[in-house]
DNA sequence: GATAAAGTAGAACACAAGTTTGCTTTGATT
DNA sequence: AATCAAAGCAAACTTGTGTTCTACTTTATC
């Protein structure tokens, strides 16, 4: 990566800023203007420079077609953003996407999971310690992928249905019936028929806060 | 919030796309020949009322100033990305920013923290597992925060100076000597002089995927 | 110190793109 | 059917904005 000179350094902050402050790229006269150029074919001068060097990409005849391709620490970076539903404990109402209220959104770094594949994602809020034991604490945001089936052993938002409740745990089909696992080695298993539980989830992922 | 009318709908669809596509908004020319409108203004027409609704936000006589407000799910938002600098476990290679290569950037979840108190954050990828008690598996990602000083009992990435090795542990002061406490009921403690050791930031975070 | 390369200036140009205006269509209401 | 408001249409208008060209200045390089 070349080294920037000194006024591309300050254009390409001043896109930055720019586009932090109004949502949209500047035009080449903003630039001007704001950094008190003389001439805006300097400005186009060192914005191929800049596009030459991999820092920004522009689109020719364009206004403020100026897209910021690098990315640095601390800046605004993308990612997607999932509903935060509600909580999930042993014994709470049920969240279901679309049936709830949205409490917030959560956004999901792509070390969990990334791009297309989170469109049936929501977040669930851990209230209890039943699954400490799967490293999942009280108060940790688990991200869920809504699915109506799970594998032995999967770890799941699971609802009972006569009880109306949802709650996670390690799931394991034991024939006609369903054991409920929690990762607690304080607390048993719960069995019910396979006909009363129905899978409302996956965990995919954890984040957690420890301020 | 006001229903969208169709059009209003498609219009609004498109600027997402186009966004997304393009790193910048569309002209109010490029709405209209895409989605085979008549006329400019009626594509002007109907960005005034999105904008009265409040889905977007416009500058006057500018060019693709169009600014998307709201945030649906499963779109792009923004976060702020903190710098990937390796891996922490007991006995590794310092990571300290600014010094070690970025592996990745980690976009961090507004729920473990936000906006400008992320300047000295930094991720690692823990590996081992001397923190499971503290539900921190290996995988886990950890978000630090430099700080130079820690109080008892805090979880620290700590640097053992003459042995020039960085480990993750929870920190106790006592007298001339510091203990550095795996959160793990098979391992133990270690002691060290308090001049040897050197506090390299205080995890406030944890970001695990599942998949 | 000559020479080339990189950067700066200023102005004119051409097209990109938002806005305005007057009119027509549509659709609901009475 | 008459009415009225909202939505759609077409064209003209004005301003915004990227580009180009030429000339000049500074900065490296040998």
């Amino acid at each position: 990566m070349s080294a920037l000179s000194q006024r591309q350094q300050r254009i390409l902050d001043h896109i930055k800023d720019f586009v932090r402050a109004n949502g949209y790229a500047p035009a080449i006269r903003d630039i001007q203007r704001e950094l008190n150029i003389s001439s805006t074919s300097v400005v186009a001068y060192n914005l191929r420079a800049l596009e030459s060097k991999g820092f920004i990409r522009r689109s020719n005849n364009i206004s403020r077609a100026i897209e910021l391709l690098q990315q640095e620490d601390g800046e605004a970076g993308t990612g997607t953003s999932v509903p935060l539903l509600g909580v999930i404990a042993a014994g709470q109402p049920i969240p279901i996407p679309g049936e709830t209220e949205v409490e917030d959104n959560v956004l999901v770094p792509e070390q969990i999971a990334s791009g297309d594949k989170l469109k049936d994602v929501y977040a669930l809020r851990v209230k209890g310690y039943s699954m400490v034991d799967a490293l999942i604490g009280d108060g940790d945001i688990v991200l869920i992928r809504y699915q109506e089936t799970a594998e032995n052993g999967q770890m799941v938002a699971a609802r009972i249905r006569d009880e109306n409740e949802v709650t996670l745990k390690r799931i394991y089909w034991e024939g006609n019936q369903v054991r409920l696992q929690p990762a607690n080695v304080t607390m048993d298993p719960m069995y019910y028929p396979a006909a009363n539980v129905e899978v409302q989830g996956r965990v995919v992922g954890v984040i957690r806060s420890l301020n």
